[in-house]
DNA sequence: ATTGACAGTTCTAAAATAGAACTTATGGTC
DNA sequence: GACCATAAGTTCTATTTTAGAACTGTCAAT
């Protein structure tokens, strides 16, 4: 599969991963959230290759993630800082973290703490449904189909059936 | 850097993505959350080749995410399912998911919805503080150094006092 | 005029992925 | 017994992506 076939899969974790799921992409996204902004800064904080750095914010950019604001004129530099659609992404950042805090840690401990300003202690993310505000697990949640779903789609469809199939004949 | 090198990494983010940060891992762990259990199912569902699911599968499993448990003997067969610690990926999942609902689909809608059974209407996940229940967002947030954390890294160290110099110079 | 900062681009070699065919083990059908 | 199907991989070659290093262009400061 090819990534821009991604984009197109009838699927919002598909889409997703089109733009984040990479080796890198993830990590350009922490170190903005770290307030890093400038292409050398990137490069020499995550020791990526010139070439993919500039690859991947470009299609950052082109994604509607981050966005170039210019910080000088003659030589014309920019800054890659999030746009709203970019800072949205923070729960995905944040349950990534909390996962390799939980999974991930070697004997020394966490690499970074996190304190919530507004109530002023150390936190963990915790999901919640919007509607209940119960905290989440997969074993409480029902899938439908919605409105934009595919049915012949190779995602969702034939396996499913056949895996439906397996399960009726145990 | 090589993708061992990851895993080293001072960072629970870095290390997280070691393990899913690529473009089909994410997607085989949907697969596993709609209940996709063996080989053939995957890769027709996911469009995949052989050859990446086998190598990803033995990845998944050599981290502890899946766990192979046999279903017949003669010949031997094996189903791949979620152990806690892949269990434990979901609010990740649902991050990624929840994203591309917001900011990914076309005209037609979300390709699925999600009710949470508890409470039995149709929801969103919302990342919350674990201390004091707000909903969580980047700027509320100060990141401070943990115990694991270390100095020397090529992560979070130069490029990060670069961008201070910068800063205090603006 | 030379050096250094910054933001890339270009180059070659190495690694990863795509796509298809092949293998192994077994059970059922003609 | 020969043939086909199922399941879970493995092997093969061609293509794409990435790593690593060097190079380019613009400007400011010394």
């Amino acid at each position: 599969m090819k990534w821009d076939a991604l984009e197109e899969e009838p699927c919002s974790l598909a889409r997703t991963v089109a733009v984040i799921g990479d080796r890198w992409s993830l990590l350009i996204l922490r170190e903005c959230f770290l307030r890093i902004r400038r292409f050398d800064d990137f490069q020499a904080s995550l020791g990526i290759t010139r070439h993919l750095l500039a690859d991947r914010l470009k299609k950052l950019v082109r994604f509607g993630v981050l966005r170039k604001i210019p910080y000088q004129e003659a030589p014309k530099r920019y800054e890659y800082i999030l746009t709203q659609k970019g800072l949205d992404l923070y729960p995905i950042i944040m349950s990534i973290v909390h996962w390799g805090n939980i999974h991930m840690v070697d004997a020394r401990g966490r690499p970074l703490l996190h304190e919530h300003k507004s109530c002023g202690k150390m936190f963990d993310p915790v999901m919640v449904c919007s509607e209940c505000g119960e905290p989440l697990s997969a074993k409480h949640v029902h899938v439908h189909p919605g409105p934009g779903v595919r049915r012949s789609s190779p995602l969702h469809a034939s396996a499913r059936e056949r895996t439906k199939r397996n399960a009726e004949q145990a």
